[in-house]
DNA sequence: GTCTATAGCTAGATAGAC
DNA sequence: GTCTATCTAGCTATAGAC
């Protein structure tokens, strides 16, 4: 295939903070294409399907991300408190302690909502799974193991929106602490 | 003023479905034109500062709202767990039992966020101090009620972007419950 | 695979009749 | 205060040279 991944990776990373910066209907091609530093044109040779090619190759970059980073360490053999703290920590990464949007909720507004939400629901479902697995390894029982996990990305989402809109990023760092706490709890509340 | 707010309000409100459902830069003047009933050109007499003052005049809305619907009841000299109920049905039924998305949040991205970020920052954190006061009134200590209050709002709009990915409004409704026990929980944790 | 140039359209916003 | 008609700028997308 030539040399078909020159630097794909960046310029799908360039995409990504465009869209989760201003969403997507607030990208424009002239945006995304200075992001990259490509030509529209060339965009549109990469990604025929224009821009909702782009965000779906986006998606699928994110949905890779997270088997790799959660997912799989979640159900790995490790101990689960050790477990718990890696994905914390990669999450905190990934939002930069709380001063990044979550691309998923960028992606889940406007015209993008009904182009994305099976994409994006699977991704938050796969999620959901995974922490209830590392709940009921800390010994919670399957049904409140759920509610945790969901409880969790709850946790993770909204403070994002909190610690952006009032640009207080610790609203974030303090839900991670909450989300922490409430796996190590005996059981018996959420 | 001759007859100034004839049917005012309906506008206000039809603009507020369209911003909430699409966003704001997913709202072109053909949408807001069509939800209103009324011509572009009749949309600019009204709002002669064109989209950006029909989002500001959704927000006063919505300010106005929040005001009376939530600050005024979690100030009030009632019973606290009945000024927490009626507060909780309030929301739920303005979020249409987690159907609805809600416009504080589809008014923070794109072009809107720099735009609005001041006015509805306003509105959380109006929503922060009366639920932290009905916390102390709960018996919680001032910082864990501070917690609790921020929580709480975490906990919605975490919930409602859940709910809608996903389409389980049930989530929302969970949620609502766990800011319910929350309160009522003695303190000592979040 | 990248570019310049441009087509075709829709956006937000106005002019002016009624 | 509402309308029809229209302007200009910006949008997504394409053609075709290199």
């Amino acid at each position: 295939m030539g040399n078909p991944k020159v630097d794909k990776d960046i310029v799908i990373d360039k995409l990504m903070e465009v869209f989760r910066s201003v969403g997507y209907d607030g990208a424009s091609l002239a945006d995304l294409a200075a992001a990259t530093g490509l030509k529209k044109a060339s965009l549109y040779h990469r990604f025929p399907e224009g821009k909702e090619a782009m965000a779906h190759a986006v998606l699928d970059h994110v949905a890779d991300w997270n088997e790799k980073e959660v997912v799989a360490i979640l159900m790995s053999s490790k101990p689960a408190e050790k477990r718990l703290n890696t994905v914390l920590d990669s999450i905190n990464d990934l939002y930069n302690g709380g001063r990044l949007a979550c691309i998923l909720r960028a992606l889940s507004h406007g015209t993008a909502a009904d182009l994305f939400r099976n994409e994006i629901a699977a991704i938050f479902q796969n999620w959901v799974v995974a922490f209830a697995h590392l709940a009921a390894d800390f010994g919670h029982e399957p049904e409140m193991a759920k509610r945790l996990a969901e409880s969790t990305l709850i946790r993770i989402q909204g403070s994002l929106i909190l610690a952006q809109t009032l640009q207080q990023p610790n609203l974030f760092k303090n839900a991670l602490n909450d989300i922490k706490s409430d796996f190590l709890k005996p059981s018996g509340n959420k």
